[in-house]
DNA sequence: CATGAATGAGAATTCATTCAT
DNA sequence: AATGAATGAATTCTCATTCAT
């Protein structure tokens, strides 16, 4: 049987959707250890037969997100050579990723927060970070390929860049998701719609003649 | 007396700043009102008699914040005429306002998000919206005159860039504020010098010719 | 409104005395803040306006009943300037104590057996201590007395016998209470004559010619 | 195979004496059924196969102590025919006694106070109750052979006598293991000196002329 | 027999809110 | 208006016990 393990996995990972499920709705907060039970179907004993405490559910679902995010990131790399196809990859996967864990971004944020002190007690924080950390690094790497290709302006510091190209694009992911609404009323834009432009305009900053120029 | 509502106001004030004190340090969860009373030297009942709840003092901070940050972003556009000059002195508000009200863009992200239908039935929480309308309004006119002063590029729809600037410029400010000790480490830069950077890199991406000149 | 003070005073009385008498029916573990509440007829979270929590309760108890013993053994003290009627009247009061507060002897026996670091932490607790050192030190004083009064043996040692007296008596006093009907049905006492059988006993063992003369 | 109830005789002591080694350490409250079944490497669901219940492990575990008990006062009779040598040898087997089962004096007495009605519903709690009836008759026995071999009081009430010095002594025992510290720092005496003192002192309450001569 | 897994029934504690004064 | 006091309703977490395998 190497269903032991498998079928703990299993169970933490019906737990840890069910309360990412509520979390996204209703917030860690106020959302009940009480609910998750109701939401995931198992007893609220049974919750901690897999989970030390609420705060080790959120913990899992966060290292789960991150582990996934740089999946998505690497595999938008992974498409092609040329620079500007890797950002466009990369855009497209975090905007996909989002509809599938819509309040990670700001989850992430939140929790990447945490200073070194209170990382240092908690091995799956530190875990967080570090990966954290390989994201923007990944990202900065796309940026160094784009200048070497040529697309970019030659002073583009790739790190600092890459750093804030993901502060920028998971910000808009993020408040782009809570006013869809408000984008499709004033600006007649789809929300997709909105994002790829986002994404046109941020490119352009380091674009060596400020144009994108799409094949 | 003109000071009876003067002094409700005085009182609304007192309670609600004590509040902003404590939500930003811990948030809104894990402050209580017995805590806020303590904070704002009240009785907890009296707090009652200021607000109906504590949603309502949290809804009450986020308004006045709201209603804050027009005046700053105001008083950024009314420094000059010159588009460049007014977007880097909106830039320098919007700094110190997040240096003042640090948990505001967090919560205000949130609130905004609440859809028309709750918004309906919260006045407050729609002002807020209308004001943050507002705002985005405000920033486009921006873009609007920097186009017409010949910085920017032609095509740049002025109310889409308007709100994507705002979402950018608040994501990163927001990130920023909580990955201050990253930033050094690994760029070895002050926070304000990565926002600076942010600033500009950001203005890049729609200036004609990619480039920003200072004076 | 010299009150005010009073009025918390009735409320910690009426609770502790409430839990008093749950604790010695059912053991401190077995009695919940539940039942507390109904047996003082308060809703559960008054308990917690009166005490931060069940352990401060139990503290109360017995510093409470430890400071009423020591005002009984002072009681049987100044009953008289002899040493024999001394003992026998802190006999009496011991016997009258732990009908009052049956309980009492295991719990002290229990409390005070917390170590000096424990008790450092604990201000109540410690208390407790410095009341049990000063009962011990009374009852050897009585047995200097006796001592210059030619009742008691010359060699014995005050403070040591006081010290074992004390022990013994309580000992005695806690068991009896548990074993009024053995005590009846195998050796046709009363626990009163028993208790009495063990006091005399108890005295013949440091009384210079062996015998208690009753007057 | 005979081996069948050896068997279970073996496991329900590895389950009970882990029990017993925990009980004493934090008590039986705070002793939790995975506690136990840690400490005697079983599964937990093992442990309800030998003990209906956590309790029932205690009731073993007190008539266990109860029959070793009873084993050291009859060999410490068995020592010699001399009174007062087997006076002694009683005291010195209680003493290892209360250093192997610390926890148990405590527990017999709160045990042992279940009244008849209760002991009718639980066999195992009567069969404790009948072996302290017969320890009492063996302490009263060695009071009966010192009375006949003129060491004691002639009106020395045997039964009681030997009760109440069953009762005495072990409630020095039990509280001198509490305050060990206490003996030491206030009389400067080791614990084992101070019991040495309080047989002596106990049995002088008996002895004709009052004086223990020591061989 | 042995046990991994599941859980019902609490347990202590907290807190926003109400109300009489 | 201001508040001390009181509390209902949760909330997280625990644990003895059961049961299918």
């Amino acid at each position: 049987m190497a269903s032991k393990e498998a079928l703990q996995q299993f169970h933490k990972d019906m737990i840890s959707c069910a309360a990412d499920r509520l979390f996204q709705c209703n917030g860690f907060d106020k959302t009940t250890m009480d609910d998750i039970a109701r939401e995931a179907d198992y007893s609220k004993a049974t919750l901690y037969v897999y989970f030390k405490s609420k705060d080790q559910i959120m913990h899992y679902i966060v290292l789960n997100a991150t582990k996934m995010l740089q999946q998505k990131i690497k595999a938008g790399i992974a498409v092609s050579d040329d620079a500007l196809k890797q950002y466009k990859a990369i855009c497209g996967e975090l905007v996909s990723y989002s509809k599938e864990h819509p309040y990670y971004f700001d989850r992430l944020a939140q929790t990447v927060a945490a200073d070194s002190e209170s990382r240092q007690q908690n091995p799956v924080m530190d875990e967080v970070y570090q990966i954290g950390e390989q994201n923007n690094d990944l990202v900065g790497t796309v940026i160094k390929n784009g200048i070497e290709q040529g697309y970019f302006k030659e002073d583009t510091p790739a790190l600092p860049t890459g750093f804030l190209f993901w502060m920028m694009l998971s910000g808009v992911i993020r408040m782009v998701k809570n006013k869809e609404e408000y984008i499709r009323l004033r600006m007649g834009m789809d929300d997709e719609v909105f994002l790829d432009f986002a994404f046109r305009t941020l490119i352009s900053a380091i674009l060596k003649d400020g144009i994108l120029h799409e094949e």
